[in-house]
DNA sequence: TTGCAAAATTTCAATGGGTGCAACAAATGG
DNA sequence: CCATTTGTTGCACCCATTGAAATTTTGCAA
């Protein structure tokens, strides 16, 4: 299963999103081509995209392992539990994960964040993969709430969960607020809609 | 002010307008080259772009002015109307408008749908024009309410609100819903959230 | 170890969106 | 009618992305 060949694949994935966050950093990312990121990773330009669909994508490596993550935790809910306190449990543990086992750290959020704020193609396409992350979520807590949730519920609980913090952390940051403040700012919405969301579950 | 200038350079918008629709109708969107657009407009390629940024953007030709009415109406609040009730309000009406001074039709609402719901890059810019309107949306509330709400408030209420009816309408349309039941689930996730929203204000 | 099939990489050519620029045409205002 | 402003065009160019064919690398079995 986990042979040389599987391995080296890992190596290039791992040497091509160094490399592709390296140059992000140092010219930025409209000014950064493909071709020099594959350079750097001792590929070719052809190759990147056999490992990730777009330019944009690299910098958001750890989606699915986030993903798994988050449908993981909802999964796990608790006999009897609550709609409200699985989701704050939820808020609470996704807050303080930087990334999964793709092994980078915490350093890349500055980053990402800055990067996303300032490059238009950027900002759009994580907020596609926000909203598919979202639907997704949508389904598996239906999966965790058989009894209690129809899709509707379920559609507008997620959504309105992620929407208003989402809302609430660009809002913060835009005002120039610290990344401390725009998680204090995403608390609190998250709170504000969780109590309306205790008439759901 | 209206001179022949501004006439003409209004036809020539239309034109683009129609012809993209059109065309996007007919042979899909990215089957569709902005050269052909351009041909079908009797424009040059270049000037394609001294109207819409992108190929993506003439789809949503008329976000301005629907934005413009939805501002218009926070905006209008009654004295002492209560939150929950002025987005209520901003929700219903909001359902209505197929397009504004823009003079285009419910005709193109189906077709937008469609085209957002398969294309990925319409689907991204969608959600990026979308998620600039909230925040613009977030100010107007502020503004409107100037002594209940601040501005992780406004933020929670516009996204929670956005997010959720937003989330219901297409996770019931993934499921094969009709146009009609994806409003209907729209107008129930609107009122759940605004049920909790009703803390706020 | 050798040889072969599968998988990954490279090379190459082409498409198409998007931009900067300079020439050109048309409208406006006097 | 002239001068200025404004809009249009053609052109050269950049770069992301894709398809296909050629080539290399790896896994595996004889």
């Amino acid at each position: 299963m986990v042979g040389l060949r599987e391995r080296k694949k890992q190596r290039t994935r791992r040497a091509l999103i160094e490399a592709a966050l390296r140059l992000f950093d140092e010219k930025g990312f409209e000014e950064t081509t493909l071709a020099e990121i594959a350079a750097a990773a001792e590929v070719s330009t052809r190759t990147f995209f056999s490992y990730f669909a777009s330019k944009e994508d690299v910098l958001f490596f750890d989606g699915e392992s986030r993903m798994a993550m988050a449908t993981e935790l909802i999964s796990s809910r608790m006999p009897g539990e609550h709609l409200a306190d699985l989701l704050l449990r939820l808020v609470r543990a996704s807050m303080g994960w930087t990334s999964g086992d793709d092994g980078f750290s915490v350093e890349e959020v500055p980053l990402r964040m800055r990067l996303v704020m300032t490059v238009p193609s950027l900002q759009a396409r994580a907020l596609h993969l926000l909203f598919d992350s979202q639907l997704r979520l949508a389904l598996a807590l239906e999966d965790a709430f058989p009894d209690e949730l129809d899709h509707v519920d379920a559609a507008a609980a997620v959504g309105a969960l992620i929407g208003a913090t989402k809302l609430a952390v660009i809002s913060s940051i835009n005002r120039g607020g610290s990344l401390e403040q725009a998680e204090e700012a995403a608390m609190r919405a998250a709170q504000l809609t969780l109590r309306g969301l205790s008439s759901i579950g």
